[in-house]
DNA sequence: CTTGTTTAAGAATGATTGTTCTGATACACA
DNA sequence: TGTGTATCAGAACAATCATTCTTAAACAAG
């Protein structure tokens, strides 16, 4: 608390008036972080139906913002969370899992509809591990070039998927 | 640490007696875990060219393993540690960048001859991300056989990779 | 101007928790 | 049996840190 009242240039008081404790105030990140930056960047998923590139457009969204507050990063705050505080924090995991949820519904719906109903949550299942992984991954790595070489490879095999069953 | 003496029965001054204090006994559970956990692990995708029945071996047992500890589970201690230290002790980030880079090395050994080195150096890197994502998400599921089926999918998309410079 | 309210800054409090100390018991060995 | 050493259980200590309190300055409204 101490140092997110230096860095903010807030005050205790303030902060304690407006979100009651600690956890409020977490919690209050964890909505705006989903609101503000995950829901805007994968919108464009689940909106069009502009296939790859609008994937591509979102992980590049990320990768920018990470290099640019210097990497290694601070990687996703809700994949931060879903290992770091769902399995102590039941409120935390329900938001997560309702998150995830709603994000591989979305993508699933935006993929070609010529693949089943099966297949396009199958990609929509794979593409939550691969963006976690690459959050995860994004905590060590210390090049944004690294990281983008390694969403090239998942949307080519992403790619390759969906061909496969044309 | 209270916690933890009640959960092992041991004692604190054993325990600080042995490990110095609280980041000493972290510092041997990430080490003894490394060792004894993933190295084992991992070791029969480097040795030899199984290919991707080994990987499919190393992911079975650790969702065996997440199984019956109970579901949503721990994860991989290496990968908790990726988000949750790496980025405030740069001691356990140069591990477990070093454990990154030992495995990717080693699979990417042991992949199919045929392949470029580079295209072996991604695969591994591919493979490194899934894994990562794969544990973080089993962090928040309950489900082991929903874990099963990313891991076929992953396991599809490496075959395929592997059979188109055929 | 003045009175009431809000903000600033930091000290004080309280709870948690990592670490050490104490005294007693069990054990090993001469 | 006796003496020294290791082990145990829990109290005591110390550090950290979330939270609240105090005081004073800035400000708004009358």
């Amino acid at each position: 608390m101490a140092d997110l009242i230096t860095a903010t240039g807030s005050t205790r008081q303030s902060i304690y008036g407006d979100f009651g404790n600690k956890d409020g105030l977490y919690r209050a990140c964890f909505d705006l972080y989903r609101d503000e930056i995950v829901q805007p960047a994968i919108s464009p998923l689940v909106d069009a139906e502009s296939g790859l590139d609008s994937i591509a457009e979102y992980f590049e969204t990320q990768i920018a913002r990470a290099e640019a507050m210097g990497l290694p990063g601070p990687g996703c705050l809700v994949g931060n969370a879903m290992t770091e505080m769902a399995p102590c924090d039941q409120e935390i995991g329900d938001l997560v899992k309702q998150h995830n949820d709603r994000l591989t519904a979305g993508f699933a719906n935006a993929l070609p509809g010529h693949l089943t109903a099966a297949k396009r949550q199958e990609l929509a299942d794979f593409f939550v591990i691969a963006a976690q992984g690459l959050w995860a991954v994004s905590r060590v790595t210390a090049s944004a070039d690294e990281l983008r070489a390694r969403v090239r490879t998942i949307l080519r095999m992403i790619q390759k998927e969906i061909e496969d069953v044309q």
